[in-house]
DNA sequence: CAGTGAGCGAGCTTCCGCTTGACTT
């Protein structure tokens, strides 16, 4: 019979400690919560003071089973989820599911898997903390009458199987709002004015810019004027030390950052990867808000920097969560092992490993010195200055390891070089200066990794939900990742050189963006819908002040119930109005004016399968009554802008543009995007051709080129297995078999020349691989 | 990742937060 059983979150977990505790003690894992509410009903008694109805979802009940079996064998059941409010809510599930007894159970908790840690929490058990968990069952209970009181009105009044929540409506609406803004942005123009001195030495250059910039073209002449005239000499040197410290160690969110800027990983590759490193025993877990470092770990990093940079570079540090709502139920997220400099695995779980292991040791390394020098030169006939900053590291420190990256430009500091050795009121003569126009910048539309960012500072939502979050927005075509061309924009330089003045236009690409989020049509009319209705759901404080009563139940101060009740009192009648409210038009909706054929009237709104343009209206009763005709919007356009003569346009499709080869071509838009259909053969349009205005000449080319393209498509079949061939893909060659496709090796060069055999062992040394196996199959639609 | 290609009157959709697995005979 087994002496101890310890319960705990995570089975890599359970692994560890198993290690730590001996024979004596059994670890076994609750993989997260064991119960929670229906999956397809509401599951709250909302008569009976909002009593929740918990069940045993069916992918858990067989562990249930043995978790329930195992405790009865034991002689003492040790409840170690972890420390926070989901944790002893698992904790309090355990005891009621499991029929544990309050004898033989003991409640501990840890936040370091360490030795000690655990040992120490063994010799320090505590009871369940009911008010915690009571807290828990309020946030459940919140969320859920938000969600399942707000998604079926949206399926009434937008579009079916839309979802609302406290957590994804917001982040909706940070990415409605961004790009309203980034729409009513008007850009300033200013003109840089930037200088090239020559120094006495008559070689040295000193580049230096004018204090201030110059509203328009006339400032810029009559200085550029005045300084024809004009001598220039230094009239001040400073230099002064500048100290940069170290970033902390990484929680969830800034290791998705940092794994987005630095290596390009979406959140949830990131997870995935650093899940892969943490069930490997390689990191620590990775689901973290907390940026504390054990004390383990503070040693043998201090040991790691000693050794490798020695004593000068080394420096005690720690640091504090800051976010709001954080709750520390775990370390940050840092390498096992520091010591372990090299790991083996993919190529990007090395990369995420050394960012990770980078970050976690700059975090106790000195700070960098540098020295920051400003020089100003003078213009004897003006009072403005021109000045020339540069900086030097004197004292490289934590640099030597890590460097954290920005988002955009706006926040990178300005990267200064080294200045050229000048003396004081030394007269430098002027090669030539340089007014550039420059224009303020719109603000920037979020990434995946900066809306988390954005999430995090507001309290919204926990590491666990950031990358299902970002998920869920898009499957439900509320934003999309996606790329945005830029627009062309003239700006003018104006030269004074030689004692003449020149003035040139010059192009250049702005507000191009690549993997950004952007609202749909739907996400719009959805979030304003919502804004109208529920503000005080929407408002980015809705979540930090519910949390602040979540905190006055988890302290005893407050009945969970009476929270919820407080909550429910104003938001069900709400509810209940806005559903009650007869809508004529779908939310959204809008006249553009009559169609100039029919005289009937032109609309858009969001449709069943989205955005549409819709001539006539239907008539339920009347089956002789005429149908509406239908039109899907193009890529691009939008609900809220598109024009009537536009909408109109789209009824020309599908739209016979000629014959090719006795057939029709017919251009028309499906499901991926505009498509021209040939002989029973479907041919993309690419973004930058358009289905309306295509001509037949345009046609037969993108024909040809697919028929060519296909063609090259089958590289080498086999005869020894039909179902083994390598074909032509969009990302190169690659091999397919049994409907899975395998990649190629870089090193093959001819992969045409590939032998059976070859092919054979590609497939199954991939199929090994467990990674590799797995295809996913999204399934949009039931 | 590796090729798809409507429809707008018929049937169930949805929340947030913990955690990973992968039918059973």
């Amino acid at each position: 019979m087994q002496k101890n059983l310890v319960i705990v979150e995570s089975p890599a977990k359970a692994k560890t400690i198993e290690k730590f505790l001996g024979k004596d003690f059994k670890v076994m894992s609750s993989y997260g919560h064991i119960r929670d509410l229906k999956t397809k009903e509401f599951s709250i008694d909302i008569e009976h003071n909002y009593a929740p109805q918990y069940v045993i979802p069916a992918d858990k009940k067989k562990l249930v089973s043995e978790l329930k079996s195992e405790a009865k064998a034991a002689e003492q059941v040790w409840l170690a989820s972890d420390e926070d409010r989901e944790g002893e809510a698992i904790s309090w599930h355990l005891y009621e599911v499991l029929g544990l007894k309050p004898e033989n159970t003991k409640r501990i908790v840890f936040h370091e898997i360490t030795k000690n840690a655990i040992l120490h929490a063994i010799e320090t058990p505590r009871d369940i903390n009911i008010d915690l968990v009571n807290a828990q069952q309020a946030r459940r209970v919140l969320d859920r009458i938000v969600g399942f009181e707000l998604s079926p009105i949206l399926w009434r009044k937008v579009k079916p199987a839309l979802s609302a929540g406290r957590v994804q409506s917001v982040a909706v609406r940070l990415i409605v709002e961004r790009e309203r803004e980034i729409n009513e942005f008007v850009s300033e123009a200013a003109y840089r004015i930037i200088a090239n001195f020559t120094l006495p030495d008559g070689t040295t250059i000193l580049k230096a810019e004018l204090s201030k910039r110059l509203k328009d073209k006339k400032e810029v002449m009559e200085f550029l004027e005045s300084c024809k005239s004009a001598s220039f000499s230094i009239d001040e040197i400073t230099k002064k030390p500048v100290k940069k410290s170290p970033a902390p160690p990484f929680t969830t969110s800034t290791l998705q950052q940092e794994a987005a800027r630095k290596l390009g990983y979406s959140v949830s590759q990131t997870m995935m990867i650093a899940q892969r490193l943490y069930e490997s025993g390689l990191i620590t877990y990775m689901r973290t808000d907390s940026v504390n470092l054990s004390d383990l770990a503070l040693g043998t990093s201090k040991e790691a920097i000693l050794e490798t940079y020695g004593e000068k570079y080394y420096k005690f540090r720690q640091y504090h969560t800051k976010s709001k709502g954080a709750q520390e139920a775990h370390e940050a997220i840092r390498p096992t092992y520091i010591s372990n400099t090299e790991i083996s695995g993919s190529a990007q779980e090395k990369k995420l490993y050394e960012l990770i292991r980078k970050r976690t040791i700059a975090s106790q390394m000195a700070d960098a010195e540098l020295e920051r020098t400003t020089i100003s030169v003078c213009i004897n006939n003006k009072k403005e200055k021109f000045v020339a900053v540069g900086e030097v590291i004197t004292f490289d420190g934590f640099l030597q390891v890590y460097r954290e990256s920005y988002d955009d430009e706006n926040e990178k500091e300005q990267e200064n070089g080294l200045l050229p050795p000048v003396e004081l009121h030394e007269v430098l003569s002027l090669n030539d200066i340089v007014a550039t126009e420059r224009f303020t910048q719109r603000p920037p539309r979020y990434t995946e990794a900066s809306l988390v960012r954005r999430l995090e500072e507001l309290g919204i939502g926990r590491p666990s939900t950031y990358a299902p979050t970002i998920q869920t927005i898009q499957n439900r075509e509320y934003v999309i990742k996606g790329d945005k061309d830029g627009v062309e924009r003239v700006y003018s330089v104006i030269t004074l050189a030689k004692d003449k003045i020149k003035e040139v236009d010059k192009k250049e690409i702005v507000g191009a963006d690549r993997n950004k989020l952007m609202p749909t049509d739907i996400g719009t009319v959805v979030n304003d819908f919502l804004m109208s209705y529920f503000p005080d759901v929407l408002d980015y404080n809705f979540t930090a002040s519910v949390e602040k009563e979540f905190d006055a139940v988890a302290e005893g101060d407050m009945v969970w119930t009476e929270a919820i009740d407080k909550f429910y009192k104003l938001f069900h009648p709400i509810v209940e109005e806005t559903a009650a409210v007869k809508t004529e038009h779908k939310v959204g909706e809008r006249q553009l004016g009559v169609d100039p054929k029919s005289g009937n009237p032109v609309f858009v709104k969001i449709g069943r399968y989205g955005p549409v343009v819709q001539i006539g209206q239907a008539h339920p009763d009347d089956k002789e009554a005429p149908k509406p005709q239908f039109a899907t919007l193009m890529k691009g356009q939008s609900i809220e802008t598109i024009t009537l003569e536009e909408a109109l346009k789209l009824f020309d499709l599908p739209r016979t543009i000629g014959e090719y080869e006795g057939k029709d071509m017919v251009a028309a838009i499906g499901r991926f995007g505009p498509f021209i259909r040939h002989d029973g053969k479907f041919v993309s349009i690419p973004k930058d051709m358009n289905p309306l205005s295509i001509t037949a000449e345009e046609a037969i080319e993108l024909i040809d080129e697919k028929r060519k393209k296909d063609e090259q498509r089958f590289l080498k079949k086999f005869e020894e297995d039909p179902e083994l061939e390598i074909l032509n893909g969009r990302y190169g060659p690659y091999i397919t078999y049994k409907k899975a496709n395998y990649r190629i090796p870089k090193t093959v060069t001819n992969p045409e020349k590939l032998t059976y055999e070859e092919c054979m062992k590609i497939v199954t040394e991939a199929a090994e691989k467990p990674a590799a196996t797995k295809k996913r199959t999204t399934k949009k639609k039931a």
